[in-house]
RNA sequence: GUGUCCGUAGCUCAGCUGGAUAGAGCAACGGCCUUCUAAGCCGUGGGUCGGGGGUUCGAAUCCCUUCGGGCACGCCA
């Protein structure tokens, strides 16, 4: 169904024509003038010129075809030529009736539906996730369930680094501390034990101390590579071991993303890129476009148009070895055969912006991807400390995602505990804890999800123990109420919106009324973030509603029933809404 | 150096496909709980939208310029 505003737009544009102006001219938006009039449409100013006339007397004559519009109940041309717009009561409810009633509030099904891969996550195997992961899991996650909303065919793909010098210096320190393991005698062709010889943190542990190692240790270093060199080369010993490590680490991954609510459809990592590099290459060769510089074998990728110095693209080491732009290139080459997709998505650090120009510009310049398909990066800032520099904790390290969500989880829980003694009421601990665990996750994802994705932002975990004002407890908090009311509602289910009665109620109605809208606009900029401003919007309207408004003692059973039955739209709409962002609200708090 | 992003209230941020008086939250100050959850509501104070030019009937928004900051710029990922 159309949007609202395309609805009043179409009247207002038909009366534009009537008056002899061109229906173009008609667009309706959202008021920024609230205590004027609640719509307004700026057309006959922008029509002044072309008609030689004054916008006001435009604004007039326009008014006036509009004066039998069922759609307002007062209209308007003021100087310098404003037309501002009232709906009309009983014109917005019937909206609003429609909404509830069709599939997701109204939101209209694609012209097409795309195939679309969503690259996010990219987490190094054997070293824990840590607050820089979280930009990629939370806003790909969101913009994957956008994106599955709209109604696309989705697949979130977590790109694992999974494959290089990292996973060789792994093995070598194994072979160090326990070279006794058939993994590394040569000779052994039996079955290698199923049990992983450590544990998901002696793995976290061997990593670092395996990386500071090489650093200072040359021939320590060589063995490391000689590891990794047998891995990519099919030694037994190494490849049983490298199994071993992603299934150890794979499972403590999928752990810590459940906490986060973030799922993904397919586990690829860099190894499984690789087999597709050789044929790759070959293609490549045969395009003609490479050609080799300083050793090394790239691609031009600059473009006319560009203001800006674009290096080659370089594919292969002047040591032949892949690198980065390698591995890229190739999983694109997977992706297409596998999928064939019309879109690829990537949440990555906006620093490799100009990595991955260069990647795309190499596919589509060698046809790696189908013309079809469009290539999109969606950059995101750095998470800083108050002090504006990258975020650590206080003793200076990198802060593990699971100790973040640890401390939030748990001033959450003490939060609660406090509110309860007051209540007094008597709810078992396990379902308390069940619930902080939810609001500790929509505060942090909230809080993330709510900056631009783009821009760099003030990451401080001082207030997530507020948890006031513009934050994703309040959401919940708001979504709270409303159940609780529910819930205790006991007349007539069979209820319908009615016209709004008050300035409080009809701001909900027409906050309502938008969102369809807003989620389009949501898919089309791929930006949560104006999800998140949305819905505090209507929370925040929600609230002074409730505020002013006695539900459940109400006597006359309509006026009840028409707000029973906004409560529930409005509650839908939250849950919505925050399903898109990716976390869940608990039945109290 | 080249490119790119950013600069809006004391702090953190919206608003940027041009519209009327630039909005929130936090912090400060003042009210509101015998009544559906006060993690709430209502109110007060706080701004040369970094500076300067231009386009326009109209600019935080578009263009130019300047200052300040972040980031990236072929063999790490």
């Amino acid at each position: 169904m159309n949007t609202l505003l395309e609805i009043l737009s179409q009247h207002v544009g038909e009366a534009f024509e009537k008056a002899g102006y061109k229906s173009e001219l008609g667009r309706v938006g959202v008021s920024n003038r609230p205590d004027l009039c609640e719509y307004q449409c700026n057309g006959a100013m922008a029509g002044a010129k072309e008609y030689h006339k004054a916008p006001l007397v435009i604004a007039g004559d326009v008014a006036d075809a509009l004066k039998d519009c069922e759609c307002f109940s007062f209209v308007e041309a003021v100087p310098p030529g404003f037309l501002n717009l009232n709906i009309s009561d009983t014109f917005l409810a019937s909206y609003l009736r429609d909404c509830a009633g069709a599939e997701k509030f109204g939101l209209k099904e694609p012209d097409k539906k795309d195939k679309i891969i969503i690259d996010y996550g990219g987490p190094n195997v054997a070293k824990p996730l840590h607050v820089g992961h979280l930009r990629a899991a939370v806003i790909g996650e969101s913009v994957k369930r956008i994106c599955a909303y709209k109604g696309h065919d989705v697949i979130g793909d977590i790109h694992m680094g999974d494959w290089g010098l990292q996973m060789g210096l792994i093995i070598h320190e194994l072979s160090v501390r326990q070279p006794d393991l058939p993994y590394f005698d040569p000779e052994f062709t039996g079955e290698y034990p199923a049990e992983a010889p450590f544990t998901i943190s002696e793995l976290e542990e061997i990593y670092p101390t395996a990386s500071a190692k090489s650093k200072e240790d040359e021939e320590y270093k060589a063995a490391a590579m000689d590891a990794t060199y047998r891995l990519q080369h099919g030694d037994r010993g190494c490849r049983a071991l490298w199994d071993h490590i992603m299934r150890v680490s794979k499972a403590d991954l999928k752990k810590n993303y459940d906490n986060l609510m973030v799922s993904f459809e397919l586990w690829k990592g860099e190894a499984d890129a690789d087999p597709y590099i050789p044929p790759m290459i070959e293609n490549m060769k045969k395009t003609g476009l490479l050609y080799e510089s300083e050793g090394a074998l790239v691609i031009d990728v600059k473009e006319e148009s560009d203001t800006k110095e674009m290096p080659p693209c370089m594919v292969l080491k002047s040591d032949g070895a892949s690198l980065y732009t390698t591995t890229d290139l190739a999983t694109l080459v997977q992706r297409r055969e596998d999928y064939d997709p019309d879109r690829v998505i990537y949440v990555v650090d906006k620093r490799q912006q100009l990595h991955f120009d260069q990647v795309f510009r190499a596919a589509a310049k060698t046809g790696i991807v189908a013309n079809k398909c469009s290539l999109e990066f969606i950059g995101f800032g750095t998470m800083n400390g108050k002090d504006g520099k990258p975020f650590k904790t206080r003793e200076g390290g990198v802060m593990r995602l699971e100790s973040l969500i640890g401390d939030i989880t748990k001033t959450m829980y003490e939060k609660m505990l406090e509110n309860r003694n007051l209540a007094s009421d008597g709810e078992g601990s396990d379902e308390l804890k069940k619930t902080a665990d939810l609001v500790a996750i929509a505060a942090l994802k909230y809080a993330d999800l709510s900056n631009q994705a783009t821009k760099d932002y003030i990451f401080d975990p001082e207030r997530f123990t507020s948890f006031e004002g513009n934050t994703g407890p309040y959401i919940l908090y708001t979504m709270v109420r409303i159940k609780s009311i529910l819930a205790r509602y006991e007349g007539d289910k069979d209820v319908q919106i009615a016209p709004a009665g008050n300035p409080q109620e009809k701001n909900v109605q027409m906050t309502l009324a938008r969102f369809n809208a807003v989620l389009d606009n949501v898919f089309d900029e791929l930006a949560p973030h104006k999800l998140c401003a949305y819905i505090y919007e209507l929370a925040d309207g929600f609230n002074s509603f409730y505020h002013d408004t006695r539900i459940l003692t109400e006597e006359d059973e309509e006026k009840k029933k028409g707000w029973i039955a906004l409560l529930e739209l409005t509650l839908s709409v939250f849950e919505t809404a925050i399903e898109l962002l990716g976390f869940k609200a608990p039945e109290k708090m």
